[in-house]
DNA sequence: TCCTTAATAGCAATGTTTACTAATTAGAAG
DNA sequence: CTTCTAATTAGTAAACATTGCTATTAAGGA
């Protein structure tokens, strides 16, 4: 029987996630993906990257108040969204492997991992906060 | 000069958030609003939530994969997504007020908070994955 | 080569949120 | 109390990310 297909839309969307490194949203894979196969639809890659995301090929990161993002397999990090121009950067912070240990009641969860956004202000947007 | 008014509109709306206690969506709080004040339209009650977020009276809460949530004066605290069902859930574990202070490298960032959200299975989600 | 069905393209539809605009109205000033 | 004016509103449209639908295509086993 066959289960899973090896599709070219797939392996583009793979390489397409590699090549922009990290925190790629749905809509820059779209865009770089269609400049070699200008017909794929976005329906393909976001299926392809849950797909993608589910097998462990890449990483999904849920960031509230924006757009999720996909990373190669890149070491586990966090992420700061500035609160007024909304990009995404990592973050210098050591990962807390064992966070999920701290939780005091599972309520019969079974937990595999976490996302830890911090807020904040960048400094671009300090800078114009500033001067007005 | 005046900079701020208050309408019954805002009034309600804060109401609302109280009466609904925690992690009420602007949904929800329309559909409370609506019953008293029936011609309130869905943009006021979103001015209004972000207004008396930023004001300090209630709290925004984000949560990916889901609408935003709008809490009254409760603790802060972290929440659980199930990967398969997409519902949220309370975490019962302390919340870490200085995880900002572990940040090695700021890049010239203002830090203002975090958001933490789990990944898991819900106890609903397991008994299904394990049953079929 | 044929056959089955997983995967696709294209588009419609969803849900959440923001943007726009003319009409309304809270609150300051006279 | 009346007038003035800009903050706020209702209503609607549009943005945005994502999912759902369906006829068509194509991967890969037989």
């Amino acid at each position: 029987m066959m289960i899973k297909r090896n599709t070219i839309q797939r392996s583009l969307v793979l390489e397409a996630v590699n090549k922009l490194k990290c925190h790629a949203t749905a809509d820059e894979v779209y865009q770089m993906v269609a400049q070699e196969h200008p017909t794929i639809s976005k329906g393909t890659v976001y299926r392809n990257l849950h797909q993608l995301a589910e097998s462990g090929e890449i990483r999904k990161i849920e960031v509230p108040g924006s757009a999720d993002r996909f990373d190669h397999r890149c070491h586990d990090h966090y992420h700061v969204r500035c609160t007024k121009c909304g990009k995404v950067f990592d973050v210098n912070m050591d990962y807390i492997a064992d966070l999920e240990k701290k939780i005091r009641d599972t309520h019969g969860f079974e937990f595999t991992g976490h996302d830890l956004v911090f807020r904040g202000l960048c400094p671009d947007c300090r800078k114009e906060s500033s001067s007005i």
